[in-house]
RNA sequence: GGUCCCAUCGUCUAACGGUUAGGACACCGGGUUUUCAUCCCGGCAAUAGGAGUUCGAUUCUCCUUGGGAUCACCA
C-alpha cells in the first residue's frame, strides 16, 4: 500500500518569485495532481529579519494565477492547519523537548562571537567547521534563550533521489545543527522535517541548495523515527550568461510581471517544465493535460538549464497563435491602446485576426494594433528611410499616390475587391509592389509594418483610408 | 580547502552499447506576388580531455579539467 500522494511548496515569505524558484513548485503540483493527490503551500517564515511584509500575499497570487491551485494553505486552511510556521511553534517545542529527553539535543552554551572563533580557526586550518567538535561535555539546562542544537549521530548515509539517483556521503557531513534560534523560532532544518512528517507529505521536491543538508536531516529523521518522504531535488535554473543560479540579483523577473505582460500562464508552465524536462519525443508544446500525462520527475535532467528568454518568447507566441479569437479577446481586454475604448467588440476582433500572428505578447498589442484606432501624424521619415521609396521623387510619390486614391475610391472596400484593385494598380503604374504598395501602407498606416495591405485597408475602412491618403498628399 | 552534484550544437534537449549524433530556440539564406510577422524549405552548429572495458563507446569504469552547491542562530 504506498502512501497517498501529498506534495508541497514551502517558499519563505521574503520577496516574489521568479522563474528559478518557481520551478519546483511545479513540480510539486505537477507530482500532486497527476496522482490525484494533493499539493499544499506552506510558509516558512521563521526567519522575522528577512521576512518581506506583503510578500506571503503576493506568493500566493502568483501561485494562483499560473493556475498552480493548492489544496491546503495558509489563506485556505485545511485537515493540518496552521500551514504558517510561525503559528507552529509548539509543536516544534514537543519535539525539541522529545528531543532533549531522548538525550538528543542540548543547549549550546557558546556566545556567537565564540562559534565565530572556532569556524575560523577551522578556517585557517584549512579544514571544514564542525560545531560537533566542540560540544560541550557538560551542557547547561536549555531555557530558550540559547540556541539548541541536534546531537547527531555520525554516520556514512545512502539514499535515492527521485532525479539525481544514488546519493552518499560520508560521516564527516554530520554535524550538530541547530535545531532552535535563540529567538525561539525553529530553523529551517529542524521545522520543515517535523512539518512534512505531521502534513504527510510524501514528496519533498526542492532546489539543489539543499542536499548537502540531506545527510544531516536524514540522521534528525532517524533520532525521531520519522520514516523520510521521497526527495528529489531539482537542479538549479541559471541565469542567461552567467554560470550562477538565477536569482532577484542579477534582475530576475517577478513571474507575475511575466503574467502582466501578457505571458499565458501555460507558456510559462510549458516553459518552466522544459527546462530540464522532456518526455523523450520531439515534442516541444504540451498542454496542461499532456503534461500531467506525461510528467514524471525520473526524466528531469540532473544538470542545471540556463534560462533563455528568446525561448519562452516563441512559445509564448505560439500559443498565442494556437488561441481562437473568443478566447485571444477576454484575454487581451486590459491590453488595447486607450484610444480602442471607443470600438465595438466586433471592430477590435477583426484587428485581432490580423493581429495575432505577429503578436508574441499582449503588452505588445497597443504598437502593433494603433493604426487601427487612431490617426497617426505623418511620418516623413518612413519614406525618406525607406530603401526604395526614398529613391522616387516628389512629383512622382504623388502622382502614385493620386492614382492609388482614384482606384480605392470606387472600391467597395471588399478584400477580394481591394485585392484586385491593388493588383491592376500594379499594372497601371508599372510598379513593383515594394514600391506601390509600401507607399499606400505608409500613408494608410503611419506604421514601420502592419499587418497585409488589402486586410488593413479593409478594417481601417474607406473614409479612413482616403482621408488619410489625403493628408499624406498634402505633406509630401 | 573538505564534502557532494553536474558535463551533447551559443541556448533547451533526444539518442536498449551499434544513428550520416536527431529535434527546438536563436542566427543566416531562399520561398509564400509590399513591410513586419506567420508558414514552408535549406544552412550553420555539439558528445570537455585522457586512459580502460568491449568487436564496437555520447552511453559503462577510472583519472584530469571545467562548472555548480554547501560548510549560517537563511531558507
Amino acid at each position: 500500500m504506498t502512501k497517498p500522494v501529498r506534495t508541497r511548496f514551502a517558499p519563505s515569505p521574503t520577496g516574489y518569485l521568479h522563474v528559478g524558484g518557481i520551478r519546483t513548485a511545479v513540480f510539486a503540483w505537477l507530482v500532486a495532481r497527476q496522482a490525484g493527490g494533493k499539493f499544499i503551500l506552506r510558509l516558512e517564515d521563521t526567519d522575522k529579519k528577512r521576512e518581506v511584509t506583503g510578500s506571503d500575499e503576493h506568493l500566493m497570487k502568483s501561485l494562483r494565477a499560473l493556475g498552480l491551485d493548492y489544496d491546503e494553505g495558509p489563506d485556505i486552511g485545511g485537515p493540518y492547519e496552521p500551514y504558517r510556521q510561525s503559528d507552529r511553534l509548539s509543536g516544534y517545542r514537543l519535539c525539541a523537548q522529545e528531543l532533549i529527553d531522548a538525550g538528543r539535543a542540548y543547549a549550546d552554551p557558546y556566545s556567537a562571537a565564540e562559534v565565530q572563533a572556532f569556524r575560523e580557526q577551522a578556517q585557517a586550518e584549512k579544514r571544514p567547521f564542525l560545531y560537533r567538535n566542540h560540544r560541550p561535555e557538560n551542557p547547561p539546562t536549555w531555557d530558550g534563550t540559547q540556541p539548541l542544537r541536534f546531537k547527531s549521530d555520525p554516520k556514512p548515509y545512502k539514499w535515492h533521489d527521485a532525479i539525481l539517483g544514488d546519493l552518499s556521503t560520508g560521516p564527516e557531513v554530520i554535524d550538530d545543527f541547530i535545531l532552535i534560534k535563540s529567538d525561539g523560532y525553529p530553523t529551517y532544518n529542524f521545522a520543515h522535517i517535523i512539518d512534512d512528517s505531521e502534513m504527510y507529505i510524501s514528496h519533498i521536491i526542492r532546489g539543489q541548495e539543499f542536499i548537502a543538508s540531506v545527510p544531516n536531516y536524514l540522521n534528525l529523521y532517524e533520532a525521531l523515527h520519522i520514516e523520510p518522504p521521497i526527495m528529489a531535488t531539482a537542479p538549479h535554473v541559471l541565469g542567461p550568461d552567467g554560470k550562477k543560479k538565477l536569482s532577484k540579483r542579477d534582475g530576475a523577473k517577478d513571474v507575475l510581471d511575466y503574467l502582466r505582460d501578457g505571458y499565458l500562464p501555460e507558456a510559462l508552465l510549458n516553459f518552466i517544465v522544459s527546462l530540464g524536462w522532456n518526455d523523450g519525443t520531439e515534442q516541444e508544446i504540451f498542454t496542461i493535460d499532456e503534461l500531467l500525462e506525461k510528467f514524471s520527475l525520473d526524466r528531469v535532467g540532473r544538470s542545471g538549464a540556463h534560462f533563455d528568454e528568446r525561448r519562452l518568447l516563441w512559445m509564448n507566441g505560439s500559443y498565442i497563435r494556437e488561441l481562437d479569437l473568443d478566447d485571444l479577446y477576454s484575454r487581451v481586454t486590459d491590453y488595447w491602446p486607450a484610444e480602442a475604448a471607443d470600438y465595438d467588440e466586433a471592430y477590435k476582433k477583426q484587428v485581432l485576426v490580423l493581429v495575432q500572428e505577429r503578436l508574441k505578447y499582449f503588452a505588445e498589442l497597443p504598437e502593433l494594433s494603433i493604426f487601427f484606432f487612431k490617426d497617426l501624424p505623418v511620418n516623413p521619415e518612413l519614406i525618406s528611410g525607406h530603401k526604395q521609396l526614398k529613391k522616387l521623387s516628389t512629383d512622382e510619390l504623388h502622382n502614385l499616390l493620386e492614382q492609388a486614391k482614384a482606384s480605392l475610391e470606387a472600391s467597395n472596400f471588399s478584400v477580394p475587391d481591394l485585392t484586385e484593385r491593388l493588383n491592376a494598380l500594379l499594372e497601371q503604374t508599372g510598379q513593383k509592389p515594394a514600391v506601390l504598395f509600401s507607399l499606400i501602407r505608409i500613408a494608410t498606416t503611419q506604421a514601420a509594418a502592419s499587418p497585409s495591405l488589402a486586410d488593413s485597408l479593409a478594417v481601417i475602412g474607406k473614409d479612413r483610408s482616403l482621408e488619410r491618403i489625403n493628408t499624406q498628399l498634402a505633406a509630401l
